[in-house]
RNA sequence: GGGCCGCUAGCUCAACUGGCAGAGCGCCGUGCUGAUAACGCGGAGGUAGGUGGUUCGAGUCCACCGCGGCCCA
């Protein structure tokens, strides 16, 4: 016997009472060990950070992760859900630096201490744990997170050095510089952020001119731009742009070199002796303003074509000092132009840099313009006003500069990667030639060192006497214990022998890059290859990833890269890349618009079954969710209430006939229409949903889903509740009971997957309390029957023309009709009965040219009506007086005239219909009666509980 | 500044390869109803973001521009 339902249900309690029942249950346990031993389906949970709350865009990713988790686990597979945390990098710093107060590197070097900053960060990314399980749990996201993998542990640090090693011996790892925005008091880069925040307008600096002598002629210059004087020392280059028109013009006695377009920045009116082209320059050779930046060996000062030079501003040509413009250093490694430093970390000039050694640069400015002026080599100096980016925290402004980096060198496996991400399946598809296509097609290195304390160290040491280099693999190689604490500060304290000289090796400073980390997890996870090594065999690569379009960069790429690299394929076979959650204008949701969702408030207002619902079949994968309530109440409305009520509908009344849904099924060839067109629907329903789902298609099968709950409800049962409501047990009432539990049932375990909650609610009460996440998915059934839903649909067709005609006409529906001709071949008569009923008329013809109502209503058929009136009527007040469906009544009725007459002619059908024991006239006070007016006569009904 | 995606009714979204612009919600009218928080029928509502181009024919293909989102610089 089925458990009584109640026909208004609040969700998100429902959601809570399966949540418990699980718990209680083990049911995600047991749904594994259910599975255990068979083919594995590969899932890789890609790692949060716990140093934050979870918010609504979170429920996205895991909604499409726990979907897939689910259906393939209810098709036979084994899908381990490893949990997984991100624990190190700058956003768990920023969260330390922000509770402590303090910001920059330089303070928690020198206030806070390494060892107290990283403590803090450790503990930290602990912090909100908790309160990501609940959330999981709250949205059925089923993840192990008593096994969860950690990117702080010392195995999973010695899996990350291991890669690091093993990519070193292929010599893929090698040191370089970057050019970072830098403030010499904080001694630290900035991250872009933090660049952002610091930008003020209108900053005065100088502008000037400067000449640079050409060596086979020095009476003739080309003339460079600059604003940051301090950069000359070290000038190494010329760059212009091939196609830009140059003019050498007189001055004088001497002869000057710019591009056309910016010609009025010379002081007098020119006179033109040459035009050339920018590549006419190309490889000209000129005296170095200082002998500082003049290499020991390689070729530097002289002109290069680059793709950046403009005529916006300046004289078209750009002066180039490797280390102190991103533009230039990658120009110059470009080219091979050979470069060092003039100025120090601490913003000051090397000693080498005689003339202004010591000097801080911007002190430098003046100075440097001077000496070129007297040098005759200052051809203008002038100020602007611009945009410069000043330390968000100290002021200072900040200066480019290329620091030490690692590398790794990934364009060497361009090609590589490119094929492993065509051998990947994304969904959306372009993705794949698009976004991750072009991002791989313009490749470069991997910088994955981070000047910063909390991450995965570097394991890289250098002899401080002879620069040997040697990487490390694991702990025992550094004589530490398995266990070992494997963070900085500890680990800066750790010196090797040098196998080459005999002297002390030191571990470099940096810290690796987090997004390697995550990268690593597909091995680092197991701890391979210190340990796990047969797990990982088995769990590489994975069938499925999802995570939002932003990782096309991050993650996605990363795991491309590291697995690329080490193990020539990619990690994973099929992906799928989410939109974003944006507000319901389409804008970003952020804190200062205020527009950001709280997952619990949509938890507690609509449940998360309808969160998840709404991500699935919303928009098409890949685009943004425009979400806010109203997306959310018409999800609940027009799919979760229609599907609780066709569930209640059928336990109501299969709970006051005892069906047993046991018995013997009827075949389906002697089932009525409806259930034959139903059953046809259905199986139409379980082939797409896996095809779909098998093609990591979620939008069209949950779509289908919807369709046919809105078939279900507003055609099969609305045309066959008297079918369940009539008194006779007969073999048509058991067809309709059995394709109605046939469809209500394998729905439910259709939605598994997409709803788990309400889809357990239904099929539990439809199964003896067995829960639908422990059954297999539904595969095809009973055939499809092609003609009964050709049939079906021309039979709506022909119901939605005939009440078209009806409306036309202004005759009610309840107002039986004698008959209608259609357009159209001739229907079969079951099929042709549901038109009739749904018409309400006599006769259905078909063959007509078009659609012709027999509007004479006789007096037969107004007495027809009429009784139906008063069914309606009576109906009403069942319902109004709170009586159950089958509760049996006696009705008593004072009218006369047309009303009287028809009671009596169709007492029989009165009395059918409105379960009355009695239909008698004669007013009584013992009933619940009331006066009213039908068609323009009076009536008196009172009814009572017979 | 560059790349990718999107822009269709008031709102949310459809429409295989180019072939008469659709659904749901909302609104108006009307009907039906003892499963329904519903539902049916009818109606109003569209310069398909804009401008050009290709084509017998463009929402669909091409170019440029605008707006939104993401990524990179």
């Amino acid at each position: 016997m089925f458990e009584k339902v109640e026909q208004r249900v609040s969700f998100p309690d429902l959601e809570k009472q399966l949540m418990a029942r699980w718990k209680e249950e083990e049911t995600f346990q047991r749904s594994l060990d259910m599975r255990q031993g068979q083919k594995r389906f590969v899932f890789y949970e890609g790692p949060p950070t716990a140093n934050g709350k979870p918010a609504t865009h979170h429920i996205l990713a895991r909604a499409f992760k726990d979907l897939f988790g689910r259906y393939k686990t209810m098709k036979g597979f084994y899908v381990e859900r490893k949990a997984g945390w991100d624990t190190h990098g700058l956003p768990v710093e920023i969260e330390v630096e922000k509770k402590l107060n303090i910001s920059g590197k330089f303070e928690i070097e020198n206030e806070i201490g390494v060892e107290k900053f990283n403590e803090l960060c450790r503990q930290s990314v602990y912090e909100y744990v908790e309160d990501w399980r609940v959330f999981s749990e709250r949205m059925a996201f089923w993840q192990d997170y008593d096994n969860a993998y950690w990117t702080l542990t010392s195995d999973y640090i010695q899996s990350v050095w291991w890669a690091l090693s093993e990519m070193w011996k292929q010599e893929l790892i090698y040191k370089g510089f970057r050019v970072a925005p830098y403030c010499t008091r904080c001694a630290t880069p900035l991250s872009s952020h933090e660049l952002a925040q610091g930008y003020r307008d209108n900053v005065p600096d100088p502008s000037v001119y400067i000449r640079f002598r050409l060596k086979k002629d020095p009476s003739t210059s080309i003339l460079a731009w600059t604003t940051t004087p301090w950069t000359l020392p070290g000038n190494v280059a010329l760059a212009v742009d091939n196609d830009i028109d140059y003019i050498k013009v007189k001055e004088g006695d001497e002869y000057l070199i710019v591009a056309e377009a910016l010609l009025t920045l010379l002081k007098e009116s020119p006179e033109v002796v040459e035009r050339m082209k920018g590549r006419d320059l190309v490889g000209l050779e000129y005296e170095p303003l200082y002998p500082y930046s003049v290499p020991e060996e390689g070729r530097a000062h002289y002109v290069v074509d680059a793709d950046f030079v403009s005529t916006d501003e300046g004289t078209g040509v750009v002066h180039t000092s490797a280390l102190y413009g991103v533009d230039d250093l990658r120009l110059c490694q470009e080219k091979g132009i050979p470069f060092k430093h003039t100025v120090g970390l601490d913003g000051k000039f090397l000693p080498y840099v005689e003339k202004f050694a010591g000097l801080h640069v911007k002190e430098a400015d003046p100075l440097i313009t001077d000496d070129l002026k007297e040098r005759g080599l200052l051809y203008k100096a002038e100020t602007i006003l611009h945009t410069y980016p000043f330390c968000w925290r100290c002021g200072t402004p900040l200066i480019y500069y290329a620091l030490d980096a690692w590398y790794i060198r990934t364009t060497a496996r361009r090609e590589e990667l490119i094929a492993n991400n065509n051998a990947t399946n994304w969904v959306p598809e372009h993705i794949k030639t698009g976004r991750m296509g072009d991002w791989l097609k313009n490749n470069i290195d991997w910088q994955f060192s981070r000047s910063r304390f909390w991450g995965t160290p570097v394991p890289i040491w250098i002899c401080e006497g002879c620069d040997a280099q040697r990487i490390v693999s694991s702990a025992a190689e550094l004589g530490l214990k398995e266990d070992a604490d494997l963070h900085r500060p500890y680990i800066d304290a750790v010196t090797l022998p040098c196998d080459k000289c005999g002297g002390v090796m030191r571990r470099v400073p940096e810290v690796v890059d987090t997004w390697f980390d995550s990268g690593s997890m597909p091995f680092a996870q197991r701890g391979y290859p210190r340990d796990g090594k047969e797990l990982f065999e088995e769990t590489f690569p994975a069938d499925f990833i999802s995570e939002a379009v932003d990782q096309t960069r991050g993650w996605f790429y990363t795991l491309l890269a590291i697995s690329t690299l080490l193990f020539k394929q990619n990690s994973y076979r099929n992906v799928i890349c989410l939109g974003h959650v944006v507000d319901p204008k389409g804008k970003k949701a952020s804190k200062s618009r205020g527009n950001v969702l709280d997952p619990n408030y949509l938890f507690d207002t609509f449940g998360s079954d309808a969160v998840r619902w709404y991500f699935y079949t919303s928009t098409q994968v890949g685009e943004n969710y425009r979400t806010g309530d109203a997306a959310l109440r018409e999800t609940v409305q027009q799919f979760f209430i229609p599907l609780w009520n066709c569930y209640s509908f059928f336990v109501t009344y299969a709970r006051l006939d005892d069906f047993d849904p046991g018995k013997q099924p009827v075949p389906i060839g002697e089932r009525h229409v409806l259930d034959r067109w139903l059953l046809s629907k259905l199986s139409g329903l379980v082939a797409d949903v896996n095809v779909g789902l098998d093609a990591y298609d979620a939008v069209e099968p949950a779509r289908r889903i919807q369709r046919f709950v809105d078939d279900l409800s507003n055609w099969y049962i609305r045309r066959s509740r008297r079918r369940f409501w009539k008194s006779q047990s007969d073999r048509d009432k058991l067809s309709a009971y059995q394709t109605l539990y046939e469809a209500l049932r394998t729905v439910s375990a259709l939605m598994a997957p997409f709803a788990p909650f309400v889809a357990d609610a239904i099929y539990r009460n439809l199964s003896s309390d067995r829960s639908v996440h422990l059954v297999d998915f539904p595969q095809l059934a009973t055939a499809p029957d092609a003609q009964v839903e050709a049939d079906m649909l021309r039979a709506r067709q022909a119901v939605e023309a005939g009440l078209a005609a009806r409306d036309a006409t202004r005759l009610k529906v309840r107002q039986p009709l004698a008959g209608i001709a259609l357009p159209g071949d001739d229907l079969p008569e079951d099929i042709a009965g549901i038109v009739r009923d749904e018409l309400n008329v006599k006769r259905v013809t078909f063959g007509a040219p078009q659609v012709e109502l027999d509007t004479v209503v006789t007096e037969e058929l107004k007495l027809e009506g009429l009784a139906r009136e008063v069914v309606r009527v009576i109906q009403d007040r069942r319902k109004k007086l709170g009586l159950n469906v089958e509760d049996r009544i006696e009705t008593r009725y004072d009218a006369d005239g047309m009303l009287a007459r028809a009671l009596q002619r169709h007492a029989d059908y009165v009395k059918t219909e409105t379960l009355s024991v009695t239909l008698s006239q004669g007013r009584d006070d013992g009933f619940d009666g009331q006066q009213m007016m039908i068609e323009g006569e009076q009536i008196w009904i009172g009814l009572k509980r017979s």
